[in-house]
DNA sequence: CGTATCCCGGATATCTATTATCCGCGATGT
DNA sequence: ACATCGCGGATAATAGATATCCGGGATACG
């Protein structure tokens, strides 16, 4: 069970946007560059976060990716679930129907108790990160680090 | 981002061992024909349960498998991270560290706030699962599975 | 209108983790 | 001694994650 390192890219990514003044569109090799990531693999994922609503992209020149919304309406939960899927990961393939044991499909109206228990710990999971917004993130940056964002962000805009 | 279907294997053959006189192992094979689960390869989740120290086995004739303590006192986190691990779902790879944005480590004394948020939600999961014994899993079969259980195994050690 | 810029989507290749099986070894009960 | 049964390593097939490339379409600017 391992998460995409998309997650990381998309969240970094996200509230680095949020920083940047909102008219000016961030180019994607800025933001590659920026975290030092391949700049073809990370426009994978940024795609995804726009065909999520999350971000929207600029085509043509001066183009570029903007957030959607305002970070404060932005959950970090919004972009863990444009990277990896909103299905739980927990997949139960119903073994209890199979077998010498199998259970008859009549008593299995009700869910199983287990795949109950492993979907109400992923509910906990996606509730803990809908508590998150972007505007968070951004507030809880080193002091000093917002203000070297926003120059570089305008050098390379300019 | 999937867990291993083992969990499901790992999660119901622990709470059928439950079900099952403390006294008599249970052989493989009958907890595979059981769920209709390939034999060879629910070794390997069985083996990491062992080593985890939630089951007890025994070789032999007459050997099996047996709850290495009352299923009070095992929980269902106890099941999950003997197969999957218990490191964390998201892996930080300090992004932040690199490329031209890249913060000095002194300033990375810190975590990053990413990151923490992150390791709250992967806590606030793993405390939902630690909330729940195989002792209330048993509890919540479906009226008369638990009687057909015990007889069925009952017959397969007979 | 023409052109340079920039994002989109599909195709492709590589690498890793998961899934699955087999066999020799050692331990155990009869 | 012998048959049974779990342990651990080796191995292979499959699926998913990672990474790159290219043609197409949209946009700004002269
Ligand atoms: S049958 Fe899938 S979790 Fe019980
Ligand atoms: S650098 Fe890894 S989460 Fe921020």
């Amino acid at each position: 069970m391992k998460l995409s390192q998309g997650v990381e890219w998309g969240l970094h990514c996200t509230s680095l946007l949020a920083q940047a003044p909102a008219d000016r569109p961030i180019r994607r090799d800025v933001l590659a560059g920026h975290y030092g990531l391949p700049d073809a693999y990370l426009a994978k994922h940024l795609q995804a976060l726009t065909r999520a609503g999350v971000l929207h992209a600029l085509p043509g020149p001066r183009g570029g990716y903007r957030l959607a919304r305002s970070p404060e309406r932005i959950t970090v939960l919004d972009v863990v679930e444009a990277i990896e899927g909103s299905t739980s990961a927990f997949v139960c393939q119903e073994i209890r129907q199979r077998g010498t044991g199998a259970v008859s499909p009549d008593q299995c109206s009700n869910p199983c108790a287990i795949r109950s228990v492993m979907d109400q710990a992923d509910a906990a999971w996606r509730d803990s990160l809908r508590g998150v917004t972007v505007a968070d993130l951004v507030d809880r940056l080193p002091p000093g680090v917002r203000e070297r964002n926003a120059d570089l962000l305008a050098a390379a805009g300019g």
